[in-house]
This record gives C-alpha cells, sequence and structure tokens, in this order.
DNA sequence: CTCTAAACGAGACGGTACGTCCAGTCTTCGG
DNA sequence: CCGAAGACTGGACGTACCGTCTCGTTTAGAG
C-alpha cells in the first residue's frame, strides 16, 4: 500500500526511555500491551510486527524470538488481558439467564474481540495446535458461561441432566458467533430474542431424538 | 514473506498470446478463470493481484479498473463459476435428504469454497454493500438447497409449513459452517450426523415456541 | 510515483465537451494550448502525454498520430506560440547592444524557454532530424539576435567583417546557454558583464588567428 | 515503455548469491558496479531502480535507503570509477596541449559520461546542493586537465599569469561541451581545431579588456 | 567483583506485493 | 471509412512489511 497515511511510525512513547534496558517479564508486558493498543487502534487487519515492535521500543527480532507469528503474539496478548470472564448473574429463570449470557457475548465481540476472532480465523489452518488454542480462547468467550446456566437450571429441574453436555448446548452461542461474523456487530436484540426463544429454548426442552412418530404418524 | 518458493511468476501460459488484443468480456473471462486457479492452486490468503495480472496475461492497471481490490475480484470470479447449485436428490425423507445437503456443503467447504469463506469473512467489514454480496454468496452456498428439502418435508406432512420460513430453518447450515471454521476440513460425518440427530431433527419438530409450563409441569 | 498528489487528473475543461467532435485545426489548437498550459504548470520534465491527452478532452491515439513523441509535440507547440523573436534595439555601441542581446536571452532562459531547452537536449539524438529541428529553436532563441548586432558594429566599422561569419560570433551565446545549463537561471548580471568584456568583446577584437610571435617573442 | 526489448529482467549474475549477506561497502560496490554496468549497456534514460537492484541482487529499498534518487545514484557511482583523470601529455606546446586536452574530453563525452551528462543536467534544478555535485563531476570531465596545461604554458612564458584563473580559461571546455550538447557525439575534428585555432589561442592571447579605442582609433 | 554469555535495541538486508502512473498500441464506434 | 476516444499490455515507480541477520550494548549470574 503507497502510504495511505504518510504517519512515520511516530508513535506516542510510554517513555520506558531505553535504559534501564527491560527483560524477561517487564519486556513481556510492555510488548503485549502494545499489541493491545495497536489492536485498539488500528485492528488485527492492520496491526503488523513493525508497528508493534515500534510501540513497545524494542526490535522485530524480539517478538519473534519469542512467538513465531502475529497470531500468536496477539492470541498471548489476548490471554493477558483476560477479560476476567465476567459469570452471568443467577436470575433463576433460564431464558433470563440465556438472555444474559448471550448480550454478554454480543458485547464482548462488539470490541476488538470481535475483530479479532474474524483475523485469527482466517489463520487457523497452518498449525494444528494453534488452531485449539484460539478455539479454547473463542469457546473461553462463549460456552464457559452458558454451562454455568445451564447447569443451574439442571439444578433446578428446568432442564434434563443429559442437556449440558450434548452438542445442543453450544447451538446459542454458534449460532450467535455466526451471526457476527456474517453481519457484524452490533447484533441486534431482535435476533438475540429470536435465537433464545424461536431456537434454543425449544431445542433445549426437545425429546433427545426426533419423535419416531413424527414421520411414523403420517407414514 | 520471503519467497516460499522461489517461482519467478512463470507461470504456465494459456497462450493467447498478444495480439488480438483481447477486450471486455473475453478479457474478463481470462482474468475470473485466472483468480480460480490462482485459488484452486494457493488459496485465498496467497492469491495476490500481480500473479493474477500474470497468469491472465494482462497488467494490474487493468484488474484495478474493474474492481477496487482482490476480494471483489475474487467474489466475481466465484459467482461466476456458479458452481451449479448442484441440488439434493429427493429421497423421500426429511432425514436423508438433509445428510445428504450437509455432506454436499461439506464437500464444498473442502473446496476453495471453505478457503474463500474464511478469507473472505475477514474484509467483509470495509463495506456494507460488499458485505451484503459475500453474504448472498455464502448463503447461496447453503441455505438453498436446504429450503428445498424442507418444503419437500412440508409437502409429505412430515414438518409443519411454517418451519421453513422459521430461523430454524438455517441452523443446521449455521452449525456446519460454524463448525467448520472453528475446525476445519474435513468435517468428521459423526459431527454431521450429530447435528442432523441430536440438533437438527428434534429442533425442526420441536414445538414452536417453548412449553410456557417448562419448568412448573415437570417440578 | 504512488500518487503525490492525489489529483484524477481532473483538470479544468475548456468545456469543449464532446460533440460537437472537433477535427483537424480546432483539435490540434487545443491540443497545443493543453501543451504550453503544461508546460507553465508543471514544466516539461513532468509533462506527460496522458495529462495533454486529458486536458485536450482527448486521446492519447490522436496525440501520436500527429506527432512521434513529447518532444516534437512540444517544439510545435512552441512554435506555434513563437515569442515574436524581440530584436534588440540600436544603441549605436557594439558593447550596450551585446549586453542588450545577452540580457534578452538571459531572460528568456528563466521563462520556461530555459526548462524546455534543459528538457530537449536529453531527448535529441534519438532523431537527427529532430536535433536540427531543436537546435534551430534553440539558435533563433540566440544567435539570430546577435547577428544583427554584430552586423551593425560592422558598417559602424567597430569591427572586421569577417566576424559575424566566423565561429567567434557565437561564443558569447553559447557561454550564456552554458552558464544556464549548469548553474541554471537566473543568470547573475556579474555573470553577463564578464562574458561581454573578458571574453566576447576582446575575442570580436583579436587578430584572425593567434599572433604567431607570441610565443616567438619568447623563444 | 512497453518492453522494447522482452528481456525478463534475468541479468548475468554475479553469483554473490545470498549468505553471507553483504552489508556496508562490500554491498554498496556491488550497487555501484551494476550502476555502470546499466549506463555503459542501456545509458542513463533507460536506467531504473527496477533494473540496478535486480542487478546488484538487492531489493530496492536498500537503494532507496542510500540514494534519493536515480540521479543521485548515479553522480555516486561515476564518483565512483573516477575516470582516473588521465592527464594531458605535456608537448612543449600550447596548442598542442590544448587540442589533446579537447581530443580527451571529446572522446570521454563520446562515451557514456556524454549520455549521463545529457541525463543530468534535466535532473539538476531540484536541489541546488545536488546541482553543485554535479557541476564538479562535470568540471573535472572538463577544466582540470586544462587548467594544467594553461600553467605549464604560463611558466614557459606562452601565457601572461593571470590567464588560466580568468573566464577566458574555461571557453575551450565550455565550447566543446556546448557543441556535444547541441550536435552530439562524435565531436568532429575539424570543430576541435576551429575552437582551438578560431576562438581559444586568439582569445588567451588577446589583452585582458578590449582596446577602449576599438572604435574611435578606427574611426 | 569480575567476566562471560545471553538477551536486547536497533536497524540493514533480500525480497514480495502493493496501488498508481505512464508509454505506446490496438479496437471500437460515431460522424 | 477515417479518425476520435479510450481500453489494453506492460514496465517502473516509491512504500510497507515480511522474516532473517548482524551489530554493539547492557545486564544477569557464575566463578
Amino acid at each position: 500500500m503507497p502510504s495511505i497515511n504518510g504517519d512515520a511510525l511516530d508513535l506516542p512513547v510510554g517513555d520506558h526511555r531505553r535504559n534501564p534496558r527491560r527483560r524477561g517479564e517487564a519486556l513481556e508486558n510492555a510488548i503485549l500491551t502494545a499489541v493491545l493498543e495497536e489492536l485498539a487502534e488500528v485492528g488485527y487487519a492492520r496491526l503488523t510486527m513493525e508497528r508493534v515492535a515500534a510501540r513497545a521500543r524494542t526490535g522485530k527480532a524480539t517478538l519473534y524470538r519469542r512467538w513465531p507469528g502475529r497470531a500468536e503474539l496477539v492470541v498471548d496478548a489476548c490471554a493477558a488481558n483476560r477479560l476476567s470472564e465476567a459469570d452471568v448473574p443467577d436470575t433463576g429463570v433460564l431464558r433470563t439467564d440465556v438472555l444474559a449470557a448471550l448480550r454478554q457475548l454480543s458485547a464482548k465481540l462488539a470490541t476488538s474481540h470481535g475483530d479479532l476472532l474474524r483475523g485469527l480465523l482466517t489463520e487457523i489452518m497452518h498449525d494444528p495446535e494453534f488452531a485449539r488454542l484460539v478455539r479454547e480462547r473463542v469457546h473461553t468467550a462463549g460456552p464457559g458461561p452458558i454451562q454455568g446456566v445451564l447447569w443451574r437450571a439442571v439444578r433446578r429441574g428446568e432442564l434434563a441432566s443429559w442437556v449440558p453436555a450434548s452438542r445442543r448446548a453450544g447451538v446459542a452461542v454458534d449460532l450467535l458467533r455466526n451471526h457476527y461474523l456474517l453481519y457484524g456487530a452490533p447484533i441486534p436484540e431482535s435476533v438475540i430474542t429470536e435465537i433464545v426463544d424461536d431456537v434454543y429454548l425449544p431445542l433445549l426442552l426437545a425429546p433427545p431424538t426426533a419423535p419416531p412418530t413424527a414421520l411414523g404418524d403420517e407414514a
């Protein structure tokens, strides 16, 4: 790109002016902070090793010594600022809990986390091990909370106990994530309620397999 | 990237050697063909305008005169080779039809189409109009066939007639696509059958909304 | 150059909007005018066929059909606006006349004519015929006036009659042109007077060949 | 220019295949050598940064890191191969020495040096500092030798001692250079002898200023 | 407390791709 | 059917980054 903006990489400096020279953890923190700032400012797609190094006032070699590439670096940076995995308040009703969980996820996707997810998905396939890492982060930003919600519902007797471990459990999160990837943020409230009322709750309460009578009755 | 392969852009030439000079549609076809070949060979991530131009034996300016960038070019190329929207055979049973449709989609995702979807998702947010375009292509590679399947089931009396128009209709495709994005191809057969048997069919046959008495009844 | 200014070649249009289509002389005039405007605005070095065509609201082929290249086009454009060959006033004294002629030439070189000369010199060698053309223009912008001055001096008896036809006649102009090419415009007054007083006049008045006694005296 | 020769930049390689990576002076020499070879092969007008980089087996960025542009790069390359400033043999006679010096210069202008001079003159005016540099190179390829010749003549008593420092000293070289610029190389022998016999020697031997009585005496 | 080995900062290096400009040539279509 | 208008092929531009590599310098930590 022929210089869309003439910025000479003259980033504001956190003024850990050189000397004393940072190492180990201090250095790593400076780098991860720089990554998060870049993520916030220009997004994942335009984040470059060059700018991260400049912003962290270190050299590119220092980055490559620790991370194989941009994707891994960014994943680590996000792991570091671990968004506290805010857990969902217990409202005592499954529907309300699920809505809260989805709204929380929706909000998270609207931040740089969403952009990040989008970007990482394209780079996932290089290395299966890395793919696993990303899935964990992505899922953490998903099924984690909802599992709690489901188990509470089981304890209250709202749900059959096999449900939280079944494939159905993740459907709401998957659909929401899917909607984000196709339509972007912000996700309209109506989409969330539709997912919950038209799909998720009916699904959770449906019998384990399709009623054999559905077809049989007609036949 | 410091030359993962040293090829000096010496691509096989279809030998439409210069003169007569191609214009308009003929030229456009040559370009779109080149795009598809590149897609198949190196994938979306490593497809470059430079190589496409070289392969189509034209100049970059000709590409940029027609498309604003790589993403739009690729989308057009895919629209052109419209993968014939192979329709699902009518087996007379909903479950079998759905399985066939998902297997078809799964196969499609395993080709360069999957890679493409992955790549385009990161570039979607620049321009809403472009986002819409991509969604259409992506959906075409999805809900299209399954709608047919569902309507046939309705006609056979297997399904309530409101189902194909409801949000539930797209769930299977969304889950499959979601799985591809997170886990890549090939998608194991077991995942497909689980989606169908544990989620999709029960969902399609569940009552329109969650039984309001769900908790009360059981308690 | 990656667009030093984003101008999309959207030049001010003389609004001979297309249709009726111009031809022959009308078109030619529009082109030559465009050339002169470009020359004035960006100079010879940055004058391009592309911009000229755009400015004249025509196509490049129209230019190439009439002129082999930029150099010839520009020369023609200058021939058209023929700078009236302002002749030197007769002061009755050789020195004053010569000074006036050189100052006139110096002034001309300081305009786009100088820039033009500079540019054309680099493109002269392609075609001897064209080289001749340029030399004529260049000389016209030089020896023409001074010949008059010299002949007047001959008539007054200030000069020997063989001088105007000798190689010495052109020396002043050659030196001035040379100075311009090496040092650019404006040429300091002192340079002009030095050329006249230290070189040109002594030379004009010197005997036809070196006094054979110069060396002989010493020997 | 649409490929005057179809060569795909497959230049002969000096096979300093990568590693050890060249730096500093070694690299610079390789580049300057490449420049000189390109100059000799295609001339200044068709010398491109792209080809120089390819020939030197380096990247364009490396060139631009060191030189602002083509002109500066070429000037440096010429400074490097400093054409040994071949000095003029002492024949013991001014006329013969001058002729030798001019013939030498004439020969030099007929090589790529002449082409170079021509090309650089058009790019001189961007930066006065650069203009100074070029003048030095150009003069070096000129007045240097002739100064020696003149001083020897002074020592022999052939010339007055004020001559070598006067503006007259450079006239022969200026006229020769001027002739080259207008008529190109090769410069006919007759032009050289005319400059020497009809202009330069008479001028050198003429009195310091024009006889004040020039007109009066005759009248 | 000294000395050595590793890590750091800085940035050069070889290289790919970008998106733009322009040169010349060829085609189409209007007058 | 000529010629105006403009699309085409293709080279080069100057920049941004990539990932590697070389320099000194600084700083731990072993002796």
